[in-house]
DNA sequence: TTTTGAAGTCTCTCC
DNA sequence: GACTTCAAAA
């Protein structure tokens, strides 16, 4: 408490240096977001419309909480990703000066690995587990599911990714496999017991191998808050103040988190937009926000309707589109930004025309002006950028492509960080699994039983030397016990530890690859830049943690070893990844029914109003110019071509219409229908080819 | 028991 | 068009 009046003191002497009438931090706020910002005491709710300033008011109130004497390691900012919470807290840092730095923020599963590694091993978890990624649980999931043999009797029993989805959903809804097996998956209502063999198993086998999966984060942290009163308490008492961003996409448990970190009158400050919920598919619900005053008594409400962002065309457009929607808590988002043009809607030939128009577009706006970084291609999914990567790349313009977690889930990057795993954790029997299966001659059976002997073993971490592998195997075994040997042998204080860990991996690794496939250099490529990240990390645990809760976001981010670009590159990103971010002109592409929404949402009213939301996260990233484009044929060379007509998107529907600009792309550049009357000349291909090979 | 090749499946969003 | 699963060969 003694150092906030100082910290106080050391702005108002900034503010004086620098000029006469200095505008108090809450100026250039308007009265919605000040009562946001200052409103103190109850449990606050802040309903924030797309643009409306919704991260300055957070910011405005993390100063001001701090000014009034709250001290700053006691506030707790949630975020959806580190990226947010670090722009959060050096925005205001400018506001109340370096005391913000000591804000505790993060991600709900970042924050909860922290306080596991630190209040766990009071609660009978040891705090050096190892976190395992979605597709660790699937393949553990996997080795439950043979083990018990489920899935040679019932021939329709659950594949792993359902066992692992069905699993998380539970967690994270708080609603029982019953329920969610009737909902979801009526097919499989039969094997319920089953599946809770697997579970199981695959629980006891967490507990046995000291891994813990994203769900367990938020699980453990809930438990630790409601199961021990002790523990709770000095959990909870950690913090005065807890600040989360994006409450749309909380799920049930991460609500009950917050309950038990604040109790049902505490201090807790909730953003959202009921409109801009878009992780469903994560058990997000806008329950959270609909039920909060019921949740949290005496809350309050405020409204943030004035928008900043975009330009009144552009408003009226989303607002329209959003309109359609069942949105609860109604807001009418206005600007006084007036004029600007229209937003777009193109119509292309097909794909390669839409890729025209965009890069064409692109390259227009940048001449006149408009920096690379300020445009953005939107879509929604990852795939379908891929004409545009290669347009793109053709025409010379950097990107940057947001989104899809591709390089940290492709294999021989898991390969690679399969081998840090187990010599961080020699009990790891996913990456075990992982790594014994790569080596020739070793196949499931073999590495079953070298990874039985090792738990007989009591995983000793020379357990796996003293496993005597058949005959066929021993070369694999020598090579790999000796290469494990060289690495617990390295001295863990060399400076860049991690990345020659790495290094020593790739010296076995790297051939495995070139067997594997004929062109082994994109790959190869990936490792050299796994090994530039990982030279950014001290320790090899902490590398392996901030890879599975702090992915990279963009190839950018990779490349820079997670420092700052100030390169001037386009951004390319999935709608989800766009959440939050802003550009001054923003292209949606392939807004067609099929794509966008996904085809597979379509027929399921629930996901098509989630899909027609994630449109309105994407149309609402706009300032001043949106591009909203579809090719009118697919050509059926995509599946989702199958379920549509190659219409618009059903989204984009008359009263949206209206308040965009038709714009047809005309066929000059079309190819001339083929010519096809035979030639003067008639060449003969067979004897060409016979005369070349010989034949 | 492992490897290989062929048939079959399903395509997303992310901590 | 990539990845998994299944069946047969080595």
């Amino acid at each position: 408490m003694a150092d906030a009046p100082r910290v106080y003191r050391q702005r108002e002497r900034q503010v004086d240096a620098r000029a006469e009438g200095a505008p108090d931090h809450l100026d250039g706020l308007n009265d919605e977001q000040r009562l946001a910002a200052t409103a103190s005491g109850a449990p606050l709710l802040i309903v924030a419309g797309a643009g409306t300033g919704k991260t300055r008011t957070l910011v405005h109130r993390v100063a001001h909480l701090i000014e009034t004497g709250v001290r700053p390691e006691r506030i707790l900012l949630l975020t959806y990703t580190r990226r947010a919470a670090q722009e959060m807290l050096s925005r205001a840092e400018r506001l109340v000066g370096s005391a913000s730095r000591s804000v505790q923020g993060g991600t709900f599963h970042a924050t909860a690995n922290r306080l596991l590694r630190r209040f766990g091993p009071a609660a009978g978890l040891p705090g050096d587990f190892t976190i395992m990624d979605q597709g660790d649980a699937e393949d553990l999931m996997q080795i439950a599911r043979a083990t018990l043999g489920v899935a040679q009797r019932n021939k329709r029993f659950p594949k792993k990714e359902t066992l692992q989805y069905l699993y998380s959903r539970h967690v994270n809804t708080e609603r029982s496999l019953d329920a969610l097996l009737h909902d979801e998956f009526p097919a499989f209502v039969d094997w319920q017991k089953d599946i809770e063999r697997v579970w199981g198993d695959y629980t006891r086998r967490k507990a046995e191998r000291n891994l813990v999966d994203y769900d367990d984060l938020l699980l453990f942290w809930a438990l630790m808050l409601d199961q021990s009163p002790e523990l709770g308490a000095r959990i909870a008492s950690m913090h005065d103040h807890v600040l989360v961003d994006e409450y749309q996409d909380t799920n049930a448990l991460q609500s009950r988190i917050l309950r038990g970190l604040c109790g049902a009158n505490g201090r807790l400050t909730v953003v959202g937009d009921d409109a801009q919920s878009v992780y469903s598919f994560r058990g997000a619900t806008v329950r959270n926000m609909l039920d909060f005053p019921a949740q949290f008594t005496g809350a309050r409400v405020v409204t943030l309707e004035r928008n900043y962002r975009s330009t009144a065309p552009i408003l009226d457009c989303t607002n329209a589109l959003i309109s359609r929607a069942s949105e609860r808590y109604s807001k009418r988002l206005w600007t006084a930004r007036t004029g600007g043009e229209k937003p777009w809607l193109v119509a292309a030939r097909d794909e390669s025309q839409q890729t025209r128009f965009v890069a064409d577009r692109i390259l227009e706006l940048h001449e006149e002006g408009v920096p690379l970084r300020e445009m953005a291609v939107l879509f929604r999914a990852g795939y379908m950028s891929a004409d545009l990567e290669i347009e793109l790349a053709r025409r010379k313009i950097p990107f940057d492509k947001w989104g899809g977690l591709r390089f940290l889930e492709a294999a021989h990057v898991k390969d690679v960080l399969a081998f840090l795993r187990i010599l961080e954790n020699p009990r790891d029997e996913v990456s075990w699994y992982r790594i014994l299966l790569l080596m020739p001659g070793i196949g499931e059976t073999t590495a079953r039983a070298a990874i039985e002997t090792m738990a007989q073993l009591a995983w000793d971490s020379g357990a796996f030397g003293r496993y005597a592998p058949p005959p066929r195997a021993r070369p694999a075994h020598d090579a790999l016990v000796a290469l494990l040997e060289a690495m617990r042998n390295a001295t863990p204080t060399d400076y860049a530890q991690v990345s020659a860990d790495i290094a020593r991996v790739r010296t076995m690794y790297d051939e495995l690859l070139r067997d594997k496939y004929d062109r082994p250099e994109p790959r190869l490529a990936d490792l050299d830049q796994l090994q530039v990240i990982a030279a950014g990390y001290p320790s090899r645990l902490e590398f392996l943690n901030a890879i599975a809760l702090e992915p990279p976001q963009g190839t950018q981010d990779l490349a820079a070893g997670g420092a700052d670009q100030e390169d001037d590159v386009l951004v390319l990103s999935t709608a989800h990844s766009a959440k939050g971010r802003e550009w001054d002109v923003v292209f949606v592409i392939w807004a067609v029914d099929g794509f966008f929404p996904l085809a597979r949402a379509i027929g399921d009213d629930d996901q098509v109003d989630e899909e027609r939301r994630l449109m309105y996260v994407a149309m609402t990233r706009a300032r001043n110019h949106l591009f909203v484009t579809y090719p009118i044929h697919t050509y059926g060379t995509r599946r989702g071509a199958d379920y549509t007509m190659d219409q618009l998107s059903r989204f984009l529907d008359r009263g949206v219409r209206e308040t965009m600009e038709r714009v047809a792309l005309g066929d000059n550049d079309a190819t001339a229908p083929p010519d096809t009357s035979p030639p003067a000349q008639p060449v003969d291909l067979r004897a060409l080819l016979r005369g070349r090979f010989n034949a």
